[in-house]
RNA sequence: GGGCCUGUAGUUCAAUUGGUUAGAGCACCGCCCUGUCACGGCGGAAGUUGCGGGUUCGAAUCCCGUCAGGCCCGCCA
């Protein structure tokens, strides 16, 4: 059968006979001679029949189309000095077809070609229709590929070298409150109870610890039922680890060591360790972000102290009452940026009012001078100017954009233009890869609707010891991964002690009651000897999708969905047989909606 | 739930901004071509302009609705 891989044909293999099957990635018809490129997964050959040469197979090359499947035997044999081709690995070589052999020819027209793929985008509802052509393509079987090594990288470093084992936790598991909305699942042999999908392991893994695993991974399915982004799918695959006895330094190192290797498996890159670390409130005080893309500067400064008991309202009514002002300085931002961007209607405008701002404020540093409104150029001291010129660094050509609001709104506010900026001004490099430590974020946000505390990170994750008499203000001994302004990953060490684990419950509005009936098994587990443990989890589609290059998660994903959730392929979801139902004892109350006429 | 963008031949795009027979590359079909590699040449077939309605003498183009895809907000511990 199969001898050798198309791509994998050098000289050296000039004079041999070998046997190849692929398929007819493009053909060139000379009239006397047929040049045909056969690709497998491992690239590009080239084929020659003509009727002098191969006049067996002559015949048949004259019938084949792009995408055909075919056997060729044929000699290795090297390509005329004039014919050699730099753009191929095997551009030394070509095949000369004794015998062509037509597996399985296409019987339809094609939806769109392979073989064009880096020339021509197509649209991808079509590449989801027919997914399993557009995996043929070169740049998403690349992205198969590197998904699969950077896989293969994670078990060789965490096996290998580490002593982590894996563990498969249920896919059919129970629902928990908090967190993102389930999948559930019918259980047919207890009729009106349900499964759900897990939204990640979290509960087993710190069992296991409790199970004394010690070190454990697992690259797991998680499932949440929310709505779609373009980094975002309702089921995504996670590197899961939990680990016992590590503190939260060594549980850093060792996963900056996870990073670092893949990186240098995958695309033979090093980074520098340790990562930079920013705490939660650092992360938000310069970039208005917890997850602050650092390729590029244009870091916020705060100015509230100077503007305080200043004349301009807009600036002290914010700092009154509790919130902050900011400035986004930004070099020649006088030239790129025009006031009919500022105001309302423009799109910088619109990028702030989206976030919440009711307005930006700006000052325009010019030669000797600034240009402002007029409610600030009457209502700022000569010094007040100067000391925002000097905090900011503000030079000539500088702009500085200005937002008064809520802590929340300004960061939020000043997030989204540095980012819409640097993108315009082209600030931000693409080949960079910028990997931080966010840390210690705190335990709870208040969540304003529900008028109670949320955990931030998820209710297991341990306060600092230090900060444990005043849970509500308490920071948290939890860390996300940041890549290129993207969590790539995040983690925590847990609480294992029933008492605190109980009262951080309390803290979120879970009575005890609710507790023992969602969690009662993780609590009771804790009272049989629980190890201090802690762990991580990566988003493996997402820093797939970033080593790929790629900008949605669904070019790291072979069968992803689409927005609306549907699989274009097998057209999922889909309606199911009236008995299934029944078996299940289940019945939807869909109505839909009436037409209005 | 909301905002924005897209939908024209199998496909990727165009159509002088409301005008007469909706064009081009690739793919497909036929003929020609012995060194191409995005081969080339000649010819051909291929369109309910997503779908439905409206405005107009006239709609791919304007309006309303609807479907599908995308980006975002809300949501995602």
């Amino acid at each position: 059968m199969r001898t050798h891989y198309c791509g994998h044909l050098r000289a050296e293999h000039i004079g041999e006979t070998v046997t190849l099957f692929g398929w007819v990635d493009r053909r060139r018809d000379h009239g006397g001679v047929i040049f045909l490129d056969l690709r497998d997964r491992s690239g590009i050959v080239q084929i020659v029949s003509d009727p002098v040469r191969t006049p067996d197979s002559y015949g048949l090359a004259e019938q084949l189309r792009n995408e055909y499947v075919v056997k060729i035997v044929g000699r290795v044999s090297q390509r005329p000095s004039e014919s050699l081709n730099a753009k191929l690995p095997t551009g030394q070589v070509e095949i000369y077809a004794d015998q062509i052999e037509l597996l399985n020819a296409v019987r339809k027209q094609m939806p769109f070609q392979v073989s064009t793929g880096e020339q021509e985008p197509v649209r991808e509802e079509l590449r989801l229709r027919y997914r399993y052509l557009d995996l043929r393509r070169e740049r998403m079987s690349q992205n198969l590929r590197l998904r699969h090594q950077v896989n293969q990288a994670i078990r060789r470093f965490l096996e290998d070298q580490e002593g982590f084992i894996e563990v498969e936790t249920p896919i059919l598991t129970r629902s928990t409150p908090e967190g993102a909305r389930d999948y559930l699942v019918p259980s047919r042999v207890n009729p009106s109870e349900w499964y759900a999908l897990p939204q990640s392991p979290q509960l087993f893994k710190q069992l296991l610890m409790v199970s004394g695993v010690d070190r454990y991974y697992q690259i797991a399915r998680c499932f949440r039922d929310e709505d779609l982004r373009a980094d975002r799918q309702p089921e995504f695959t996670q590197l899961d680890m939990e680990m016992s006895f590590m503190n939260q330094a060594e549980i850093l190192a060792l996963n900056e060591k996870l990073i670092c290797y893949i990186l240098k498996t995958v695309k033979g890159v090093e980074v520098p360790q340790p990562f930079p670390r920013l705490t939660y409130a650092e992360a938000l005080d310069r970039y208005g972000s917890d997850k602050p893309d650092t390729r590029y500067g244009l870091e916020l400064v705060d100015v509230s102290d100077l503007v305080a008991d200043s004349g301009f309202k807009v600036f002290s009514g914010a700092v009154k009452s509790g919130g902050l002002v900011k400035v986004l300085p930004v070099p020649d931002g006088n030239a790129t940026v025009s006031n009919v961007r500022i105001k309302p209607g423009g799109d910088l405008f619109k990028i702030a009012a989206e976030a919440g701002a009711r307005g930006l404020a700006y000052i325009r540093v010019r030669e000797g001078d600034i240009d402002t409104i007029g409610a600030i150029k009457d209502n700022l001291s000569d010094a007040q100017k100067q000391q925002i010129l000097e905090r900011t660094g503000a030079r000539e050509g500088h702009l500085l954009l200005f937002c008064a609001d809520a802590a929340d709104t300004v960061n939020a506010t000043l997030d989204r233009l540095r980012q819409a900026i640097a993108q315009e001004m082209n600030l931000i490099p693409a080949d960079q890869i910028n990997l931080l430590w966010v840390t210690e974020f705190p335990m709870f946000e208040w969540n304003a609707e529900e008028k109670r505390l949320e955990a931030l990170h998820h209710p297991f994750t341990a306060p600092y010891p230090e900060d444990k008499d005043d849970l509500k203000t308490a920071r948290a001994q939890a860390y996300d991964l940041v890549y290129n302004g993207y969590e790539v990953g995040g983690g925590s060490l847990r609480i294992y002690q029933p008492d605190l684990q109980q009262q951080v419950f309390e803290a979120i509005g879970l009575s005890e009651a609710e507790a023992s009936d969602k969690f009662g098994f993780l609590l009771e587990a804790f009272e049989y000897g629980t190890p201090p443990h802690g762990g991580i989890a990566y988003g493996l589609d997402r820093l797939v999708m970033l080593l790929a290059g790629e900008d949605s998660i669904r070019d790291a994903i072979a069968f992803p969905k689409t927005q609306q959730a549907r699989c274009l392929l097998t057209n999922a979801p889909s309606g199911v047989d009236i008995h299934q139902l029944k078996e299940l004892q289940v019945a939807s109350t869909y109505q839909p909606k009436p037409k209005e006429s």
